[in-house]
DNA sequence: CGTTACCTTGACGTAAACGTCAATCCCCCT
DNA sequence: AGGGGGATTGACGTTTACGTCAAGGTAACG
């Protein structure tokens, strides 16, 4: 059963607005059927949506999602793609630990000055 | 010696852009001095430039960081403005701790994919 | 005095990811 | 026939933090 979700249908079902759904398929992101001038998203349609979401999470840009997303829709099993998109992963993985760690330094410093009940701005008083 | 700075050996010492002070300015941040129509940063704004570049190392917003700026200015004593830069600072902390965490999760998943050779795809495949 | 380097204001542009109308259209129910 | 409730397209608006001209002022150097 291949059954087709109309736009409000897929809204309730993923939390995203209708135009969310609208702005991914002009972005060429997700290509749902058509009964007229209505959508129906198929299985096929909601596996990218569902890939898109998860993509979102890991920090991608749509643009990112979107290059992946149709690489393998071209061809799933070739090498070089498989290789590119392991190589995406990679350097974004590797922006996230870069990212968590300035975050660390960020929270470290600012719990200091909390405990030294100094806000961030005792340095203002001290310069004048 | 309040030795004062022209605006480009501020770009200089602190790596912003002369767009980004006047800019700062604009947005009431910073109050440079005049000499004619020049800016002359003396002391006072060249602490403030630099409060506002710590803010923003923490993610506060301009806006976050102009009020906070402020309320010290007009009397970096009072009990309750302290508590309220206390409140937002804690607030903030707790932001940036949910950030971690939900950065901690995101890289432990793409991790997992990444071992299991699957990239961000395999779910695509799977759903045809 | 002329050139150069530096400064000024003002205004429009940019990026991402949608939000928010407006005008229409379509189907279904009573 | 008259409403509703959803859908559609198109187009302009929003946010943040600046970037990028353009046109012109000014100050020091030679």
């Amino acid at each position: 059963m291949d059954d087709l979700l109309t736009i409000g249908e897929m809204c309730a079902a993923y939390q995203v607005t209708a135009r969310t759904l609208r702005f991914y398929e002009q972005k060429e992101l997700i290509q749902p059927r058509r009964e007229g001038a209505h959508r129906l998203y198929d299985r096929r349609a909601r596996a990218r949506l569902q890939l898109i979401l998860r993509g979102k999470r890991f920090g991608f840009s749509l643009e990112d999602i979107r290059q992946l997303l149709n690489m393998y829709e071209r061809d799933g099993t070739n090498a070089a793609q498989l290789a590119r998109t392991h190589e995406l992963a990679v350097a974004r993985l590797a922006q996230m630990e870069a990212q968590r760690a300035e975050l660390d330094v960020a929270i470290a410093e600012l719990k200091t000055e909390l405990a030294e009940g100094a806000a961030m701005l005792a340095a203002l008083k001290a310069a004048e």
